[in-house]
DNA sequence: CTGTTAGCGCATTCAT
DNA sequence: ATGAATGCGCTAACAG
């Protein structure tokens, strides 16, 4: 049941008729080693099923792993929450040798943003970053990738990049999600559904429009999507946009936010008198969100678990420097789908 | 930003003017040092910030942390996976000291069950049980907590014992997810709603059944529960259940699967020829609930992350035996809700 | 009651 | 190109 006794980097050096520092030289690659005896360590090593013990390799570590998170300024909720969460990590990371770092940078000049990745270089191990799809970025990032600095991209990706992973929701399904709630919550009604966007610039507000209305075309043709607004995440600006859109569509009995700015969607609903009979829908759990669910204006939420994805950032970007294999099903990070009933 | 250089045993030692070993006897509580010490070093300890390393302290423990899951016999879906994922996590015990073990029992015989834990006593320091709650068992629990012997319920609580903690659902929360879902796909259509249930003596089913029946009873007054149907977790005894139940009920409109055996379920509303107009909401997303999700004779799935769970188990079992914190965030076991478009 | 000591398994000098 | 030796922070056995 249990695996067998545990090989030790010693009981690998017996087997393989060599020093210490020799198999550890081959196992972290280290130059200098003749070949046959870099055959004669891999040799031992599969035969014994040696497996580097975490603890130990931590505990002789002298220098701690340095980690750094970019993420866009400004006080969205949902860039606090994940603020909460590194926070709330020191005390793991200091546990695993690990320094953690925060960097702001403002999101929408990619100029600035390649910038700051860059002058990583000299000072961290691995960058975690929430990017922006640009050719820039993208650059930058295959400029940290080359100077052996791991990158990893939260939230939103940047596919094309050579980043170490990518820790985030699939936003095509997110809005292929959020199409189904809607439609079923609407159950062949017909009329009209708003959509409300950040901005169509930003991938995954794009990936999750794309996947709301391959759904509403494919499966519910009696509801009409109108053309996306953009509210530049901002509850402020969203709100007077919704109070209009109110206004001008009589049928509208739908709404899908896409980005951020759900408190103002939901105050020019309720500001309107509508706030029951709209079916809304948006996303992240924000403490706004939390009460609109209960109130009764909101109809459901999708959200990406903002702990859960730092987590999975600190344990992956963690994993490339120790080598450690990562429970890639722990990894996945959810598209959760909460209505009033099982809020956390 | 980080945390100050960290502090060690032989800081505190130094603080308070005393060695090694004593602070050692005071922070694992061991007798036979005097109060006056004793206070020393816990002012050293606070005074310093002091926290054990985890990986030093892994590395110099000698014997294994045992722990141990007691599981149902039988192959039920849900149980394979939880299995399965305490067999994945073979590696992650071993890295952490410690050892897995898992007997099984028949559920349904809880003095076996209570016979069960009893025997564990000199065989290992905490046991994850997936248990029933009945008197024997709470009192078998009660037991081994008597003989400092961690109990961790899994899936299924007893709440009135002295378990170290419970890992699994809200499950009238869930029950009431479940009313949500089935009301609001249903949108207005008057009709019946069709219950199955395992066995309403299993506690989990007993809960999830009374918050259903109270959000619909609030909420969808067009909507008549019927008196709930038991089929045992078992598919083949349901199918003809469901099968008898569609030819009773023409009204019947929507069902709500309680427990395990929705693939009977689905084969007698296929059967039927009722797949897609029948409102079907169970729980458990097993591999025949994810096809039948896909192919429509499924609305809804609500989950238990089986993986989460036995993870959660594991560290908070570990944590117990280590004085090691938990993030309690990590550790909340999700209702997760499960449509065809965000599918793991 | 309290202190001393020898490892745990590995990374990293410093020698050879 | 390879080996020996040291220490990371802690536990536990052993001495006083």
């Amino acid at each position: 049941m249990n695996p067998p006794p545990r090989a030790t980097l010693n009981d690998v050096a017996r087997e393989a008729g060599v020093s210490l520092a020799t198999v550890d030289r081959v196992l972290n690659k280290r130059p200098g080693v003749h070949a046959r005896t870099v055959n004669r360590v891999a040799d031992a090593v599969s035969r014994l099923g040696y497996r580097p013990d975490p603890s130990a390799a931590r505990l002789a570590r002298p220098r701690p792993h340095r980690l750094c998170f970019v993420l866009p300024s400004g006080n969205n909720s949902f860039i606090a929450m994940l603020r909460e969460q590194i926070a709330e990590n020191h005390g793991w990371a200091s546990d695993h040798r690990v320094t953690l770092e925060i960097v702001e940078v403002d999101v929408f000049e990619p100029g600035e943003l390649a910038e700051r990745l860059l002058g990583l270089k000299g000072s961290c191990d691995t960058a975690v970053v929430m990017a922006l799809d640009h050719p820039l970025v993208r650059a930058a990032i295959d400029e940290l990738a080359d100077a052996e600095i791991g990158v990893v991209t939260l939230v939103s990706d940047v596919p094309s990049s050579r980043r170490h992973r990518f820790v985030g929701i699939d936003n095509v399904a997110a809005g292929r999600t959020a199409a189904t709630l809607v439609g079923r919550f609407l159950a062949g009604r017909p009329g009209q559904v708003g959509v409300l966007v950040g901005s169509l610039s930003l991938r995954d507000h794009a990936e999750r429009w794309f996947g709301f209305g391959q759904v509403m075309a494919a499966e519910y043709p009696g509801l009409k999507v109108l053309p996306p607004v953009e509210g530049k995440d901002n509850s402020a600006l969203t709100e007077p946009l919704v109070a209009e859109l109110l206004a001008q569509h009589p049928q509208l009995i739908g709404l899908y936010s896409i980005g951020a700015g759900n408190r103002g969607i939901a105050a020019a609903l309720r500001e309107a008198g509508r706030g029951h009979d709209v079916v809304f829908v948006g996303h992240e759990l924000t403490p706004h969100a939390r009460r609109d669910l209960l109130a009764g204006t909101m109809d459901a939420v999708i959200n990406q678990d903002a702990g859960h994805e730092v987590r999975s950032a600190l344990r992956q970007a963690l994993s490339r420097l120790t080598r450690e294999p990562v429970v890639s099903d722990q990894e996945r990070i959810r598209i959760d789908i909460y209505v009033k009933d099982n809020l956390p």
